[in-house]
DNA sequence: GCCGTTTTCGGCCCGACTGTTTTCAGTCG
């Protein structure tokens, strides 16, 4: 079973957490979490470059001892220097660092002083009022410890992006009817386009006084008040959403904004290029001696490093920083290049709307064209299509395009992707179709060979064009299929099959990396918005946000082309 | 443990808020 750079990334994660409460370097410590985020942002799976033999230490962050341990670990499966720190230090102790409240400086004293090692020693040591003896931990402590046990808000939550949005919006309009907000932005993972969020981080542009913390506090959503402060506050919502404001002048506006941006690499890769310069940036701005240089907007941040604006959706420190100094970064795609959608529902299956609806809906939305690719008869898909109903599908479709004005349905279908990777709809019916979209809806366990098989044999009928919502994960619910991506992406480019990002929020399928590996290897692309009802469409903007963090640009991606040229383009493949 | 347009040694991003202190450590983002 080999090692992916997931499972290695965890294991540094956890050196340095132990390392820490250990007591061990401060700065060892952090060379293990920089070296976890290299290896989680990595595009390629570090096993694969060490069979390789490639030089792991021009990896960032990985020196010649970490690039030894990740031969180690990618050979033997194990860590020698993680076994003996767990002669050291408990591991359980790994799981009250996620406590709020408890860092490694108290976890050490509770695990030193009270012999407590994990969740249920800490409730025992709190129950017998021995937390409230040690030194550092008053009343207000051991109360937060307690209501975090209780509460579970122990356990970390992440939030679609998506459903974050709504509260986002919300808390935007009410904190910008306090005086003095010129504005308000939502900046954090959520400004970068993540696909799920941890938090909202909210930024009011405030000129004089203000009373937008006040506001803030008195939010209706608001159950719980972490911290309340002059320029900053933190609260929980009721749906369990953490949300932070931060309060910061016009003239810090931009600073601030690069600032709780991030990503965190992102802004360390930024402060330490200023540190070289003799500059100190921080959220208020960029000094030399004192003397600030720049601040009020986020260009101005930029170009003291000498460097363009940076869209935030790249700001994930994967190259970024590199592109903007050399003058590659991508021109990434943007909402209003789609000309068409290649994969919508009607009725006729799972969807809500009819022929004319999701037509007319799509025209609506700016499409010059939408295919129609209801689901095939097979397993775990309710009321697939069989030949028949395709074919009077087809027929209503023909008469629909001498009907409508603006918008140009295509005959097309979502085939099952069988577990042995036939394609659930004969091929004399399939050719008959302008686009085929395979795609996985059972048999989501199979081992990665398996699998792998499976999809590289769908990618060799000749009548598929696209591969649907390729890995097959629910955000928060179903875990990717297992997959040998490189040897899949190489035979889509081979066999020129078109990847799908799905822009369904749980979908968001292909992910921003597989994306960016996609284009790498030479794959296309095709933003769908996978409607099942006519307000769907909209989606399509989600779906454009996730490429953008894959980097993607507009001459990648095949429902950017004209009507014509698409169906040259799918003919041709 | 990493890293180097000044460095192979001596640095390592930066500040707010809280709680427990009596001048600041710990935590968080």
């Amino acid at each position: 079973m080999p090692m992916h750079n997931e499972e290695i990334a965890r294991v540094f994660d956890e050196m340095a957490d132990l390392l820490e409460i250990a007591g061990d370097n401060p700065f060892k410590v952090r060379a293990y979490r920089n070296a976890a985020r290299t290896v989680r942002n990595l595009g390629r799976e570090l096993a694969e470059m060490v069979a390789a033999e490639e030089d792991l230490t021009r990896l960032p962050g990985i020196g010649r001892e970490l690039a030894a341990k990740i031969r180690e670990l990618v050979a033997t499966g194990r860590l020698r220097a993680l076994e003996k720190l767990h002669r050291q230090v408990p591991p359980t102790l790994e799981e009250l660092l996620r406590i709020p409240g408890l860092g490694p400086r108290r976890v050490a004293l509770l695990w030193r002083r009270l012999g407590v090692r994990d969740l249920r020693g800490l409730e025992r040591a709190l129950a017998a009022g021995r937390v409230a003896r040690l030194r550092g931990f008053g009343p207000r402590t051991v109360e937060q410890i307690r209501q975090s046990l209780r509460s579970r808000t122990a356990v970390e939550r992440r939030f679609l992006r998506f459903d974050a949005a709504r509260h986002a919006t919300a808390l935007q309009r009410w904190l910008e009817g306090a005086t003095g907000v010129k504005e308000v932005v939502v900046a954090g993972s959520f400004r970068r386009g993540r696909e799920t969020v941890g938090d909202l981080d909210l930024l009011a542009v405030v000129e004089g006084k203000s009373e937008v913390i006040a506001r803030f506090l008195a939010f209706d959503e608001v159950t719980r008040v972490v911290s309340r402060g002059i320029t900053r506050a933190t609260v929980f919502l009721r749906n369990g959403l953490q949300v932070d404001l931060r309060v910061v002048s016009p003239e810090q506006a931009g600073a601030a904004l690069v600032y709780f941006t991030g990503s965190r690499a992102h802004g360390i890769r930024l402060r330490r290029m200023a540190q070289a310069r003799g500059l100190k940036m921080n959220e208020y701005g960029v000094f030399r001696e004192g003397v600030n240089l720049a601040g009020a907007d986020e260009a101005s941040v930029y170009a003291t490093l000498d460097l363009p604006w940076i869209p935030p959706e790249l700001r994930e420190d994967r190259g970024e920083i590199e592109a903007a100094r050399t003058g590659r970064l991508p021109r990434l795609i943007e909402p209003a290049d789609l000309r068409g959608d290649l994969h919508c529902h009607t009725r006729a299956s799972d969807g809500h709307g009819s022929l004319r609806e999701m037509a007319e809906a799509a025209r609506a939305a700016g499409l010059e064209y939408l295919a129609i690719t209801d689901h095939s008869v097979r397993i775990g898909v309710v009321h697939g299509l069989d030949e028949e109903r395709l074919v009077a599908q087809m027929e209503v479709i023909d008469r629909l395009n001498g009907e409508l004005e603006g918008i140009v349905l295509l005959k097309g279908m979502e085939v099952e992707i069988l577990e042995d990777g036939r394609l659930g709809m004969p091929d004399e019916v399939l050719e008959r179709l302008e686009v085929v979209i395979g795609a996985v809806h059972s048999h989501f366990r199979l081992g990665r060979r398996q699998q792998t098989r499976r999809l590289l044999r769908a990618m060799e009928n000749p009548h598929l064009h696209l591969v649907a919502h390729p890995s097959a994960r629910l955000l928060e619910s179903r875990p990717p299929i297992d997959l040998d991506w490189r040897a899949f992406l190489r035979a889509a480019a081979e066999n020129r099959v078109v990847l799908e990002l799905d822009a369904q929020p749980r979908r968001l399928d292909l992910d921003d990396i597989h994306a960016r590996q996609a284009l790498d290897a030479g794959v296309e692309i095709a933003i769908d918005s996978d409607a099942h009802t006519v307000q769907d469409f909209a989606l399509l903007e989600e779906g454009v946000r996730q490429a953008r963090r894959g980097w993607v640009e507009p001459d990648r991606v095949v429902n950017t082309l004209p009507l014509e040229s698409l169906r040259r383009r799918l003919r041709g493949s």
